[in-house]
RNA sequence: UCCCCGAUAGCUCAAUGGUAGAGCGAGCGGCUGUUAACCGCUAGGUUCUAGGUUCGAGUCCUAGUCGGGGAGCCA
């Protein structure tokens, strides 16, 4: 069949147009009057339709007794609504009942939810208001994402979901392996033996793209990936997940002031994208989840990002009048108390922090001319914290060897990261964006349970 | 992993150590071009689990499980 979105009949379509509408019942109420009025959601948008069907119709007893979730397929025509609350509503000549929903057991009910329960049922949580506005705005930040990186011709690469290098330096990792945990094959000193595994060797999932997307970056000129991660962290909090999807760009003959423009300009698109195409979702999240985001999206997209050196920035937090459970101290990374008041109550916008100390930052970043801080940045934006951490990244091959060295990482393990300098060598930068957290930051959701269709976390892998 | 808080009907929540309730949802009835409609009636409970204190525990104590918030790690 031909179906009719249910958005393009409220919004575009005649008075008068023949529509065939599909999709699931959000609330039923029948006049004993003998007509029913069945509001109809399908997905395409916030807004449900009102069905009006009356007893001509050959099964209205059953359509009377729909309850919350059934599935239907409407064909009638669309009429002016003769009462308050629609421009139009759909009078029936048909209604074919596809699928019936148990009210005694359907767990969606036309009330109030919490997100905890709801957490629990995750494959049907997508029928509320919130998880459907949720689900089309990820859309729309996805392809917003391949839109600002198409436009300025950055190639888009698949870096591997599985990867050997067992010392990426950024978290707990995930181990792939095929052994048999009860019987594993054991070396002649009684450990485990991963040369006996499926990859020959040990194998992780990846925690970053990066270190392989610099190989195109190094070769093909601008580039990024978008995709899963994975993290093993025993992280329980409303900002982490051990699986989310990050996007990294790659730059080529670009220093750290080029990256940080690439990040404040690809935010302020991801944010006016969302605010011109999710009009509705965006208005529902500023009603019901959180007052401030349409302000706070309008505000980001239309303001200047702070720069600020992590050094200059020690210094205002020393100086501020407030008690710090941490107290600010160079060399130290920020707390997150720190982050906060410098995006939420020092500069009221986005800051990006630039320039760290090389003491808590991977071995990859820049070493910069005074040689006590790398080329690194941090965006921070109010209530998420950091949404993007990148770097310009160090292209001198002996002052990479020497930084891994000083970490204790064995240079062998990345003869062909460190080839990148060897043959041919250029300034590049990169930054990684939590498609998560900004999915959180443009709806207000509190939690990033609730952003990500399944998520998983420590002691939660449901569905 | 650490700190704090919580777990009672399908859902959201009440209940001084003394007979476990309400709203919503559901069923039935009434009413109505209705808007998460409205009115009445009915059904619905191992108060998270295991111990303990007490004449008596939803309530107090101990341990555990699960969940939430904060912190750390980070995106």
């Amino acid at each position: 069949m031909k179906r009719t979105r249910i958005k393009d009949a409220l919004e575009s379509m005649d008075v008068g147009a023949e529509v065939a509408l599909a999709g699931w019942v959000r609330t039923v109420r029948t006049s004993k009057g003998g007509f029913s009025f069945l509001a109809l959601n399908d997905g395409s948008c916030m807004a449900t339709i009102q069905v009006v069907a009356d007893s001509a119709l050959p099964n209205y007893d059953a359509v009377a007794h729909l309850t919350t979730g059934c599935s239907v397929i409407v064909r009638g025509e669309l009429v002016a609504s003769p009462a308050k609350g629609q421009r139009v509503e759909v009078k029936a000549t048909e209604v074919q009942v596809v699928g019936l929903a148990d009210a005694d057991t359907y767990p969606i009910q036309p009330k109030h939810h919490t997100f905890e329960f709801l957490r629990q049922q995750a494959h049907l949580r997508t029928r509320t208001n919130t998880f459907g506005a949720v689900a089309r705005v990820r859309n729309a930040v996805c392809a917003a994402i391949h839109e600002f990186f198409q436009s300025r011709h950055f190639l888009y690469v698949h870096t591997p979901i599985i990867t050997a290098s067992d010392c990426e330096g950024a978290g707990q990792l995930f181990r792939v392996t095929t052994l048999d945990h009860a019987q594993p094959p054991r070396t002649p000193e009684g450990q485990i033996d991963y040369s006996q595994d499926f990859f020959g060797r040990s194998s992780y999932l990846t925690v970053s793209g990066q270190l392989e997307v610099e190989t195109y970056a190094c070769s093909l000129g601008n580039v990024y990936t978008f995709g899963p991660t994975f993290r093993a962290e025993n992280s329980n909090t409303p900002r982490h997940l051990a699986e989310f999807w990050m996007v990294e760009p790659e730059i080529v003959f670009a220093d750290l002031a080029d990256d940080a423009d690439l990040a404040e300009q690809f935010l302020k698109f991801l944010f006016r994208a969302v605010l011109d195409r999710c009009g509705q979702d965006v208005a529902f999240f500023n009603e019901r989840i959180d007052k401030t985001v349409i302000d706070t999206l309008t505000h980001v997209a239309d303001s200047d990002f702070v720069r600020l050196d992590y050094t200059e920035a020690v210094e205002i937090l020393q100086k501020a009048d407030r008690q710090w459970d941490y107290p600010p101290a160079w060399g130290n990374d920020l707390q997150t108390e720190h982050e906060r008041f410098l995006t939420e109550q020092t500069f009221k916008k986005p800051v990006i922090l630039m320039n760290y100390p090389a003491s808590i930052k991977p071995f990859y970043m820049r070493l910069n001319d005074d040689g006590r801080t790398v080329a690194a940045m941090d965006v921070l934006v109010p209530k998420i914290g950091e949404i993007i951490g990148g770097s310009q990244r160090e292209e001198r091959l002996d002052v990479l060897e020497s930084r891994i060295d000083a970490q204790h990482m064995r240079k062998e393990d990345y003869w062909w990261y460190t080839d990148l300098r060897r043959y041919g060598t250029v300034p590049h930068a990169g930054f990684g964006l939590g498609l998560e957290r900004t999915v959180q930051f443009v709806t207000g959701m509190a939690n990033i349970r609730d952003v990500i269709p399944f998520p998983r976390a420590p002691r939660s892998a449901d569905f």
